[in-house]
DNA sequence: GGCGTCTCTGTTAACGCTAACAAAAATGGC
DNA sequence: GCCATTTTTGTTAGCGTTAACAGAGACGCC
């Protein structure tokens, strides 16, 4: 037990320098002869030699890890979001430590966010959809770099978001292009931005076409919520359009009509968001808004990148447009 | 910038005590003297004191942190497992940090291992259901802590995994009980073990009834991939059951059988594997089975703690049994 | 040839913590 | 109250790396 692996001091007695050579050699330090370092790599190689990230991180004061507090990474979103930034961090030789939380409050994420900074983390990426982790995240040390996902769009803390609003009014739009003399939407919780995004943009696209929006249906993005709403929506013959907050939505939403006997796209036609893979397998095939989930994850990862290498905080803003995939849930009315 | 925040020696000093007392506080050692206790607590607090992982991952050799290889975190299986480990291990304080590799070969899975090795991961968990993955494992560092999920039985290594076969076995098992004459089979990848299981399992179930399997129709996962299947079968009169590898290889026969006008379940009886949370959305809502992935987390991570405290390998093996969920995709066939 | 100026390499001292040992204080039995 | 024992605390020495400085060659120029 124990093996602990070869050090540096074994890797520059092999190849007959000193540490601080091999160190230089690891560091892609200039001023090493081509030769030296011919012979540092050959003596690394022959030791399997590992450099310790734990001394690194002790003697730089940090690590090549960044932190990423989420929620639910179970969700399609989350879990796409995360997956990317570990490609993405990966590609940059940075690992990736998951803090999920089970809820987003204050307390959560705070520890969470403690958790992340005990390691020593690079910096922290915190996908943060609600309203409650804003505040938690304005009483953070200020030297830590730190970007959040999905934020508070009115905070001053650096923010990567898919244009929720964009991408809803999108979605209406094209029902409203369809012919459809209004739009109804079940949303997501109105705790989360996203949330509140989408409703904002379905309600924007109404207003410009001078429509009365309806109330929105508060769904919590579960298919079981969609459900419920859609056998609301069923029963309301005057419905001819649903925009849903989300996919998983959607799919309760077409369930719930299906059983009513109420025919989508001929009845009703139905929008989500988010693209799932699956929606494309929707009865009928679902007509969504995809988020580009590897651009937020690349924009994310670099925002932090640079906070990182440039040591100061700046508070900027990036914004992700998303795009419309029509299927073929969305038909014109029947008059 | 680089407010270092403080270390033990200030609280020490706060506290008036010498810093291997602190130590001794953080770490729970038994012989501190009651005040003693309390004192260097308050001074923590006070101080906003966090210990510094790096420094302890470097004396004592281990950080605080396990080290997950997976694949395609996206998919709702792995998602789950992965949300479900990182939740078990936060409980016993340790952070988890994610390699997700694009693809399961030789090559990716060492890579991923080498980068959870230099930052002392205290060990590894991989989430490795591909063949290729195996050979890998094997010419690993022994003296390093490692649980695969979902992974080869036949290898050495200690494994967690769900009970593919019998959670296949009951899927057909039900199907039979209906009344129906035969199952097909919509699998998964074949290289995959989990894929293997659950055809071994509805191969051993229709052996057992004294039938003759039919030739499973190789999927990938995917909806399209159930779709392109379910396009297959909708034209097979004689088909009335069809067990799939995965509830989104499920959704895509529904949808095929959909458009070929044949009623689930009263002329074709379909059931899935995992359990999304959608499953009960579909249409008609699936029957499935629903591997528990908190109790393999659990697993993986106590069969993981055992070796890091105990140092030694013991190629252990532990099977989570699924169930089987029923609801109203599978009638008796019509005579 | 001597001297300043590069380029390359080595030496030493941290970083913040735990382990091992040493010392001091408290406790108990007589 | 004194000695043996136990409990509690302090001291010292690393862990493996990078940073800061110092030294040794090599080179060119006067």
């Amino acid at each position: 037990m124990a093996v602990h692996g070869p050090a540096m001091t074994d890797v520059a007695r092999l190849a007959g320098v000193s540490h601080q050579t091999v160190s230089r050699v690891l560091n892609g330090h200039p001023n090493v002869r081509e030769q030296t370092r011919l012979r540092v790599r050959a003596a690394i190689a022959e030791l399997g030699y590992r450099p310790n990230g734990a001394a690194r991180a002790l003697v730089t004061g940090r690590s090549q890890v960044i932190g990423v507090v989420a929620q639910n990474t179970t969700l399609y979103g989350p879990a796409s979001l995360l997956a990317a930034l570990e490609q993405t961090a990966a590609e940059e030789g940075f690992a990736v430590s998951v803090g999920s939380v089970r809820n987003l409050d204050h307390r959560s994420i705070s520890a969470a966010v403690e958790r992340h900074l005990s390691h020593r983390v690079a910096g922290i990426v915190v996908i943060a959809p609600v309203e409650s982790a804003g505040e938690a995240l304005e009483r953070l040390p200020k030297d830590v770099p730190l970007v959040t996902v999905d934020g508070d769009p009115s905070r001053p803390v650096p923010l990567v978001t898919v244009d929720q609003v964009a991408g809803a009014r999108a979605a209406t739009q094209h029902l409203l292009d369809a012919g459809h003399r209004t739009v109804w939407h079940v949303s997501g919780p109105t705790d989360w931005f996203d949330s509140v995004g989408r409703i904002d943009g379905w309600r924007q696209a109404l207003l410009a076409a001078g429509l009365d929006p309806p109330p929105p249906m508060p769904g919590d993005w579960s298919a079981a919520s969609g459900y419920r709403c859609g056998q609301m929506l069923a029963r309301m013959p005057e419905v001819t359009a649903v925009f849903t907050a989300n996919d998983h939505l959607a799919l309760g939403v077409l369930r719930a009509l299906h059983e009513f006997g109420r025919r989508v796209p001929h009845e009703i036609s139905v929008v989500g968001f988010d693209d799932v893979p699956e929606a494309a397998y929707f009865i009928p095939p679902l007509t969504t808004v995809r988020p580009d989930f590897d651009a937020v994850a690349r924009a994310s990862l670099q925002m932090l990148l640079s906070q990182i290498e440039s040591g100061t905080g700046g508070a900027l803003r990036q914004t992700i447009a998303p795009a419309l995939v029509a299927r073929e849930s969305v038909a014109p009315p029947r008059h």
